[in-house]
DNA sequence: CTCTTGACCGACG
DNA sequence: CCGTCGGCCAAGA
């Protein structure tokens, strides 16, 4: 089941724009909360998860799909990925940010802030 | 209700 | 620049 908590964490997660990243202390701190852990948890369970194809690709926009490879840990490392975290720099690559060693390059300069 | 377990964080040595 | 440790918080056993 999905706890709304979880959803809470989807929501937060969702705001964060292409081509940019955030934290897992930056989503707990939109929640009002220090549970960094648990939101880490709560994106491992991730149902929405970016991975499941996006078959189709037909037209509409209706990506309700969660970006939870666009978080990562607040000292600009990768953090982890429930699909592996090669597959996560990949899907950041792929969306212009560049990843070296494991750590996100020129962080504070793609860092999103969640309002 | 009480452990235990994390895709965590920050301070310290 | 490591590795450890204590603190956080939600879920699950």
């Amino acid at each position: 089941m999905v706890t709304d908590f979880q959803m809470n964490v989807y929501d937060a997660c969702s705001r964060i724009p292409k081509g940019r990243v955030s934290t897992y202390k930056e989503l707990a701190k939109a929640l009002n909360s220090k549970g960094y852990r648990a939101v880490g948890s709560a994106l491992n369970k991730n149902p929405f998860s970016y991975c499941r194809s996006i078959r189709g690709s037909s037209s509409a926009t209706q990506i309700n799909l969660v970006p939870c490879h666009r978080v990562v840990s607040s000292d600009g490392s990768l953090g982890g990925f429930a699909f592996g975290v090669s597959k996560k720099t990949n899907l950041l690559k792929k969306e212009g940010i560049s990843v070296k060693a494991n750590k996100i390059v020129d962080f504070d300069n793609v860092f999103f802030r969640i309002k």
